[in-house]
DNA sequence: TTGGAATGTCAACAACACTGACGTATGTTG
DNA sequence: CAACATACGTCAGTGTTGTTGACATTCCAA
């Protein structure tokens, strides 16, 4: 159902940011920016024989250090095979190191040799270097608005999975 | 590389939007984010033999009626064999028609006929309806700070297209 | 008019997601 | 202990979406 009415007194509001030309706006800056977001690691991998989704593995590892299997499937939001096949390569070549667990020994625990580290710090360099600059481009109140509507377009699962590792983090 | 340091008096202004840490919750917040801002559409388009591909190629064949494959091509940012064979199966569906140019015959112009319309408008309501509630739970300031980061992201020629694409939208 | 550039199509292949089925080791519970 | 559940890995098959390479058509300019 359209919403292109006229700016309605809603509580003495201006609703005009949501009308669906402006709707239509946010979501076309989102793909653009998501383009931008994932090409400089791209540029990197596809030199390797390694893709995105070698990446978002790394990530998560990284940012949680022996996090078991299953853990890593519900925040990456993919099946077990895909990830697996992923996985694989990563111990075969020796960027990640995959640990019986100590008390319950069915999970495995994944961690980063120092190779998968070198090989992290590449990438979100460079991913990081283009957020920072966007960041100081717009500034410290921009970045909160990102934020806030990033974080409301979240399903409240993801939300939970971001807010967990945004705790972590610090 | 990193960029750690604590608020420096840089023009008086606290620089701790900028640590590591703040960077990488973006990207992390950028990562969900566009799951869920693709999530309804996927769904609606699991059930077809469609995939996110169409959804692009249909909703900005809807944006500039009478674009041509070339143009379509720069602003997906993929192969033209790519968009081929998302187009070839859009237009043995009669969603999309494609006219041979009048002026140079070489291009074909693409345009959505009433079918392609009505999906576009089932996949675009799903999309904009996710992204209004997250709008208005964030509110017009949070919203204006979303798209001046998500610009700040996006490479020179991307920011081109978008803009151009904002100002034929209105 | 001829050669090169632009536009679009066909074919083959790779990356990465999915479903379904199965095996193994381990933990938990009646 | 037996039965069931959980965690992980794997094999096989399929679908979408990206890639390169080769090629036909059309336009334009030397």
């Amino acid at each position: 159902m359209s919403d292109m009415r006229a700016p309605s007194p809603y509580s003495g509001e201006s609703l005009l940011f949501l009308t669906d030309e402006q709707l239509r706006q946010g979501i076309e800056a989102m793909f653009f920016a998501y383009r931008g977001f994932t090409a400089d690691p791209d540029r990197i991998l596809s030199d390797m024989a390694y893709g995105r989704a070698h990446h978002r593995a790394i990530h998560f590892i990284n940012r949680a250090p022996g996090t078991t299997v299953n853990n890593l499937l519900n925040i990456l939001g993919v099946t077990k095979q895909s990830l697996n096949r992923v996985l694989r390569t990563l111990i075969e070549d020796g960027l990640v190191q995959s640990l019986v667990g100590k008390v319950d020994k069915r999970e495995r625990h994944l961690y980063l040799t120092d190779k998968g580290k070198t090989l992290e710090q590449t990438l979100s360099d460079a991913q990081r270097a283009r957020m920072r600059s966007a960041f100081r481009d717009a500034g410290p109140d921009a970045v909160a608005g990102f934020r806030t509507v990033l974080e409301a377009m979240m399903d409240t699962e993801m939300q939970r999975a971001y807010t967990r590792l945004k705790e972590t983090g610090q």
